[in-house]
DNA sequence: GTGTTGACGATTGTTGACAATAGACAAGCT
DNA sequence: AGCTTGTCTATTGTCAACAATCGTCAACAC
């Protein structure tokens, strides 16, 4: 009955080393919020608590500051990374220069398989909104795009729009409270994109997702706003 | 006479650490070449050769492994990535992605200093070709692009897009060799983007880079074969 | 009272040593 | 001969101690 689980661990151990796991570790820890943008990481403090050397730990802080999670200031430690909103839009921008040219390649490229998925998607998307179940559907809006993402068969796009993707997770407050006026209108922004993506009118697809990107930078901005009046934050303002 | 070397010297030991400073070092060497791609990084040998601890380089080599560079196989070391011609052309395609969008925002927002920016490097380009100094020429395609994608005045963008043509730069050898094909066609091609970008047809501008992008992976296509058939070198084929 | 200076504590930066693993090589068995 | 197995070495993974730096805070001079 161990052999599963014994095996799995072995695997574990072979493929992976301590600075990998603290990683993986922290970046979940980092994309749920459990450890807030701007938050100082002690490292005697994470290590003790994790089990773990400094050595590993500082790997790991060196791989995620590259990933752009975390912040290190030399002889003061790392910190959360903190989005400002300028940050946040630039990131957006680009995310949004790579969903037009996802649209334009995946409405040429279109496989019965995407499309399914991409269906499948949009029937829990309203399945969801039915049930007003904000996190269940931004689950599925970051699935959606992803798996449009990943329709175009490219690896390194994928990387790179996970990439941004992650960083945007940083302001997780302001996106999902984004989503709650979002899930209104955004299931049908969705459908017609997909709709679009299946006629392979690639023009109208590119148009959709224009539009429908140039609404959550909207929604980003106001719940942001919304989010910097109501906690009167003052550390994610405008810092270089 | 000291003054500035000194303030300079307190200047990038209070900004840098070592870890910072060998991973810089490291990202030198391997964009210049000095470290081929597959080249096995032994970590006492680099350690004792910078004069440095096992403890920065490893950090180092954990920040570039996320840039890219570097892959790591536990227990087994690491080694300078080498690119499969279909990695190539992945990164290739979601860098062209970039660059259609980066055009089509340009020409909207075009500043004199950006046009100005861009055509002192088409007249250095023209120089260059004229002397036939393919290396400048090199440096010089690399800087048109890169200026055009700093004018959309988007710091993440710059990121993301320099992100793209370091990990490109891994194929320095096809691509400085697909350069020489380049040299007759690919000056007039820039300053047909340039001329676009500077009349503000963002639809013109983004047809030329399509073309322009579509040229370059062709030659990108044919000096990797070329290469890879006279070298005989089969480290680079299609490794996952 | 205010500003400066010095020492202290906490935290990070760095190093060298120890433990564990993979690969090579040779001895022994079939 | 071919295959297995045991050992051995080089290299990586991890750790704990040392050195350097920053912020704090109290003592002191003015």
């Amino acid at each position: 009955m161990t052999t599963s689980t014994t095996s799995s661990a072995i695997e574990l151990l072979q493929r992976h080393s301590l600075a990998t796991l603290v990683q993986e570790m922290l970046e979940r820890s980092i994309v749920s919020g459990e450890f807030a943008p701007g938050e100082k990481l002690n490292e005697v403090e994470v290590s003790t608590r994790l089990n773990v050397s400094r050595g590993p730990l500082r790997e790991a802080f060196r791989a995620l500051e590259q990933a752009g999670l975390l912040k290190t200031e030399k002889n003061r430690g790392v910190t959360v990374r903190a989005l400002s909103l300028r940050e946040a839009e630039e990131i957006y921008e680009v995310r949004a220069m790579l969903d037009e040219s996802v649209a334009r390649s995946l409405a040429n490229r279109m496989t019965p398989e995407t499309l399914a998925t991409l269906k499948g998607i949009i029937t829990s998307m309203k399945a969801a909104k039915k049930d007003h179940d904000l996190t269940r559907y931004t689950a599925l809006n970051v699935q959606l795009h992803d798996a449009m993402v990943t329709g175009v068969g490219n690896q390194h796009l994928i990387e790179t729009y996970r990439h941004l993707v992650r960083q945007l997770g940083l302001l997780r407050q302001a996106a999902i409270e984004s989503e709650k006026s979002a899930l209104a209108t955004s299931v049908t922004e969705h459908e017609k994109i997909v709709n679009a993506l299946a006629k392979g009118d690639a023009e109208s697809a590119v148009a959709l997702v224009r539009e429908h990107v140039a609404h959550g930078l909207a929604r980003m901005r106001r719940a942001h706003e919304h989010w910097a009046a109501s906690a009167g934050n003052g550390g994610n303002t405008g810092n270089t």
